[in-house]
DNA sequence: ATACTTATGTGCTGTATCGTACATACATCA
DNA sequence: TGATGTATGTACGATACAGCACATAAGTAT
């Protein structure tokens, strides 16, 4: 149950010729992420950069009101922090923990300082970055112009694909935070779902029965963005070497 | 009408130092560009980058239903192209003219080096694209939770303030289209703004009479915007002023 | 002027989602 | 075991917007 933590296990890093690698290692601190825990508030200061491992991150939007809305989410494909590297050292939105489990930290003097040699490293933040940027994008057409069911499904698809799991602990509360959507409207759309059979959702736990079929019902967003996120970044050491060899 | 175009219209390349500036000016190209135009398609290759002066230029999605949906809009203070330094070469959305006018371009295999010399100009690119990040992310607040009245004083509020002008020429088919919404929907919000002598709309021609009062009524996403654009690259509301003063 | 095209305005019905209120089920702990 | 808090389900009117049909108005070409 307990799996030794590694690093590695966050696709990026894993990503990382052993140079470079090695020479982040010392710094890199494991670090606990409870659900609900803010690893940084809207315009707040980033002292870290986060690497997840097993762990959701959602970027979310906070309005003045008290109405949220889900911006993009980080998985161990990514990091979590990205105005540190590209200049900017704050964003007007939340980190909080979607999924509980682990990271691995970095302080945000030593991110820039590794993103300053100009390495694999900074090829691969920026590839990401790109790939965060078309998450936010088609979140944006998403909440233009599909139905809550299927943004309920776009949702699934993300999360779950950022766990390698069929499995999340997630309440329907929680699940219309993140949409922007009533919590009543989550429930009927979770509805849709377990009567369909393609999901099996039980006080806090959701688990994918059919994931075919929730792909089956999905809005386009979900592909546009999944393929991105291959095209950007496969998997991975082969763009890693791409990156060493391609800039001249 | 002659005016003497100039890249340092373009606020990135009035950042530059010199020696930059010097190095890239041979090879920016000055172009023209008409309403409508497709600077490049959705997953097309990009060749080159563009620097617009006074053209606005609008990233939009389009669905496979047909319907679009706008991401962002780039005027003088950016650059339209950012894939081509971020490393992805493309992007799953359109760049299209949403307001004729001049840009510079340069070609991408020369951006690429110029990039790559880690120079002001990258420093200014990345927060630049932090910047357009903020962008769509609000976008996607928007989208979920303000009404197509904020969503049009906002879209007319950003687009002004690319233009440094009082009025832009855009029928509400191309504005419902930016907005994703119904050609109807347009008109019965421009409709109030006209009735509360916010604006003057006319067969395809804005005028705002009324600033203040549309910054009263427009939803919180427009501030945050500005603000985050201030923010990072703070040279934009100074030579925006020098521009509106020229136009008159 | 005339016809024609394009832009804008208006009215209708349908529907997804909201806001609200309340009922039921499950989980934990005294 | 029962009490309590939390998660989920259901119901109903209000509303914003979609989809559609059509009317009017402002330019443009003949």
């Amino acid at each position: 149950m307990t799996e030794p933590h590694n690093p590695r296990q966050n696709h990026l890093l894993n990503a990382l010729p052993s140079i470079e690698f090695e020479r982040l290692l010392p710094h890199l601190e494991l670090t606990t992420m409870p659900l609900g825990n803010v690893l940084y508030e809207s315009g707040g200061k980033l002292n870290y950069v986060y690497f997840p491992t097993n762990c959701i991150i959602s970027l979310l939007y906070v309005m003045e009101n008290g109405a949220s809305a889900e911006i993009a989410v980080v998985g161990n494909e990514g990091i979590v922090g990205v105005a540190l590297f590209m200049g900017g050292q704050t964003m007007p939105n939340r980190a909080v923990v979607q999924s509980a489990g682990h990271a691995y930290r970095l302080r945000g003097a030593l991110m820039q300082h590794e993103f300053d040699r100009y390495g694999v490293l900074m090829r691969l933040l920026l590839r990401y970055t790109q790939a965060l940027i078309t998450q936010m994008a088609q979140t944006a057409v998403c909440n233009r112009h599909h139905s809550v069911d299927q943004q309920l499904c776009r949702w699934l698809l993300l999360s779950l694909d950022r766990l390698s799991a069929d499995e999340l602990t997630m309440t329907q509360v929680l699940i219309a935070n993140m949409l922007g959507v009533r919590r009543e409207g989550v429930t009927e759309a979770a509805g849709k779902l377990q009567k369909a059979g393609l999901i099996d959702y039980r006080r806090g736990h959701i688990k994918v029965l059919d994931r075919p079929g929730l792909e089956a019902r999905v809005c386009e967003c979900y592909q546009v963005v999944k393929t991105e996120f291959d095209r950007l970044l496969p998997d991975i050491s082969g763009v890693a070497r791409d990156l060493a060899v391609n800039r001249e």
